[in-house]
DNA sequence: TCTGGGGTCCTAGGACCC
DNA sequence: TCTGGGGTCCTAGGACCC
């Protein structure tokens, strides 16, 4: 039959660092900026086992990881490396599964075909080792019927695991574990389901979909179905380009100044569209985001007449946008600025020919 | 413990068209 | 002149993920 097999690399960056440095290994070891006297806003990016020991986690304030570790060692990220690594990782994947769709930069999904849950785990274990031996690096791995249940249990897999999830056993698996398994259940829908008094899967697949939409909307009643085992049909993804790319800035203190951010939005905006445009990519809207000092966003956006790839046309609009939005806050409030973010949507390919006279006739372009 | 940078998807109201 | 139901696009915001 056929099965969805899911590869979640195991603490991916700080895996990197150690493969060059295999000196580090066995101590805590911190991928991220060290924080120093000088204000930081930085977090922690990935953090090996033993500094999870202690407490750290990936997304900590690089402060509050010094002070519960102050005896990690520090490396500064290196996005090209991992980005080469993830490269290695997937080319390998492909050359032994027909079915291969990257999900992130480190994670992976399978689809194979095994003939019992224990020839899935024999496929898995040696999928596992080889990619160990051939790359360097650990993995973890769960196989389940369904992508849904095999995320989580490779996330149960964890560190450096397999664990398998037949269809007879996906309900007794879901459980016991916290609604916070599942993927898509964060803070706030958690905190929404608990004032129902619903923490476990358990307790969603009891409550019914009555209750679950009333605590949390439309999703509710499918996530019941999730908990209760019964999954929509699997699925193998059509594969798709990005649809959007950002570029942010956190500003180590906060800005009050129009002149200021605009300096900054159009150097982002110039470099972003110079990337996009190295892609290969054109953009169909532009959009500006601020976050302000008291953490609250608010985004501006435009869409374009056509496409372009141009970085002037980008920093163009994108200005004029934080024009906007910086007007309309001064009418009310005046909060600084903490982090500005720059984003093109709407991305093609900008080799794609012409539309065609064919396309043109059957009527308005695909987009 | 005050919270980076890069993404995705969903919802909802209004405009506009047939 | 007033009425309908349906579809699509645009924009803003929210939640989530790694």
């Amino acid at each position: 039959m056929r099965w969805v097999l899911y590869v979640d690399m195991d603490a991916f960056y700080v895996n990197c660092e150690l493969r060059d440095r295999p000196e580090l290994r066995g101590l805590p070891l911190l991928i991220g900026h060290r924080p120093t006297d000088a204000p930081s806003r930085a977090v922690v990016l990935s953090a090996s086992y033993e500094a999870r020991r202690v407490g750290v986690r990936s997304a900590q304030p690089v402060r509050e990881a010094a002070r519960r570790c102050p005896e990690a060692r520090w490396l500064p990220p290196d996005f090209p490396k991992y980005e080469a690594r993830s490269g290695e990782v997937m080319a390998w994947l492909r050359e032994r599964f027909s079915a291969v769709h990257p999900q992130s930069i480190d994670e992976a999904m399978l689809f194979v075909e095994a003939g019992s849950p224990a020839a899935l785990v024999e496929i898995a274990k040696g999928a596992q080792a080889g990619l160990r031996d051939a790359v360097g690096l650990p993995s973890s791995w769960g196989g389940a019927p369904h992508h849904l249940i095999a995320k989580i249990a490779s996330d149960r897999a964890k560190p450096g695991g397999v664990r398998i999830v037949p269809a007879d056993e996906v309900a007794r698996f879901l459980a016991p574990q916290s609604v916070r398994a599942i993927p898509g259940v964060g803070p706030k829908t958690a905190a929404a389901l608990e004032q129902g008094g619903i923490r476990t899967i358990e307790e969603l697949a009891a409550a019914g979909h009555r209750t679950a939409r009333r605590l949390i909307g439309a999703w509710g009643g499918s996530l019941v179905e999730i908990a209760r085992g019964r999954l929509p049909p699997q699925e193998e993804p059509t594969e798709s380009g990005p649809r959007s790319r950002s570029s942010d800035r956190t500003f180590a203190t906060d800005v009050a100044d129009l002149g200021e951010l605009e300096g900054t939005v159009t150097e982002m905006a110039r470099e972003l569209g110079e990337a996009v445009a190295r892609e290969g990519y054109r953009f169909g809207a532009v959009g500006v985001a601020l976050r302000w000092e008291d953490f609250a966003r608010v985004q501006r956006g435009r869409a374009l007449p056509g496409s372009t790839a141009s970085p002037a046309v980008l920093a163009n609009a994108a200005s004029r946008l934080l024009r906007e939005v910086w007007e309309e806050e001064a009418r009310t409030s005046a909060r600084r600025v903490r982090t500005v973010t720059v984003r093109v949507e709407r991305l093609r390919r900008a080799r794609e020919k012409q539309v065609s006279l064919d396309t043109f006739a059957a009527g308005p372009s695909p987009d």
